[in-house]
DNA sequence: TCTGGGACCTCAAGTAGGTTGAGGTTCAAG
DNA sequence: CTTGAACCTCAACCTACTTGAGGTCCCAGA
């Protein structure tokens, strides 16, 4: 049992992330205590984990919603496997793209180490970005 | 030269889009046609990849018109040069929480297939990932 | 027991980075 | 000369939060 701010901090969000979700009905409403401060327990803070590695993952709120509704009814794998199939490719993407970018970086930044320092003239960078 | 239509296409991205861009000041006011229609020519569509690629990194509108600025200056390496330095790392570290993800998911999905086919219990991967 | 400051509450407004829509002009192919 | 795609402006909407105002609650120390 913990309150909201020890729940964002172990979920490695903030307090007011915590009541959107809650305004938006991804996580349940909250127990409350006598002053209306409002409680949690480890499986919310499970929830809220999966929301939060489903959001790093650009995954929209209202899919998430949908996910999770899927997993309470304890559906049969094969959609739920099917989601993650798509996310993985989404993300194998992804990672593609930014390996592809860093090479384009490295490349050009080894040359201008080399080139135009000390401070002398400007950088192409830019050029090579834009082509 | 081209129109905006054009432009777009080549720059993967929304008309609308490249308007913003002009009303937030990250590509300049465009040349009109008598009709009012915008024309624009290669350093324009150079400009604009550029800022394109610079999003997709997520480098926010404010600092990419910052770098802008720093170019049209013709500074010397330095700067910018750290800039893109920083960036790279960042991606470097989206590129390995990306990898873990989806190792992850590889490996639960991989166990999933094969225990809980065909559609017999609930699948445990929200489990998983909120671990 | 009192007190101060941090953590909590609600509700409203603001933010980034666009997208969408209404209502209207212009261009170009047939 | 028409018609449909592409353009124009301006305003409203969108997602996923964040920030702020104004107020209550909790608890450790004096």
């Amino acid at each position: 049992m913990f309150t909201i701010g020890v729940l964002a901090r172990k979920a490695q969000c903030s307090v007011p992330t915590v009541r959107f979700y809650e305004a938006q009905g991804l996580m349940p409403p909250a127990e409350r205590r006598e002053s209306g401060h409002r409680v949690y327990d480890r499986p919310d803070l499970a929830r809220l984990v999966l929301i939060r590695r489903l959001r790093d993952l650009d995954v929209p709120l209202e899919r998430i919603k949908a996910l999770l509704k899927l997993d309470a009814g304890g559906k049969p794998c094969a959609e739920t496997l099917r989601f993650f199939q798509e996310q993985r490719d989404a993300i194998r993407l992804r990672i593609e793209a930014l390996r592809d970018l860093d090479l384009t970086l490295s490349m050009h930044m080894a040359n201008c180490q080399s080139g135009c320092l000390p401070a002398a003239g400007p950088c192409d960078i830019f050029g090579v970005l834009s082509a």
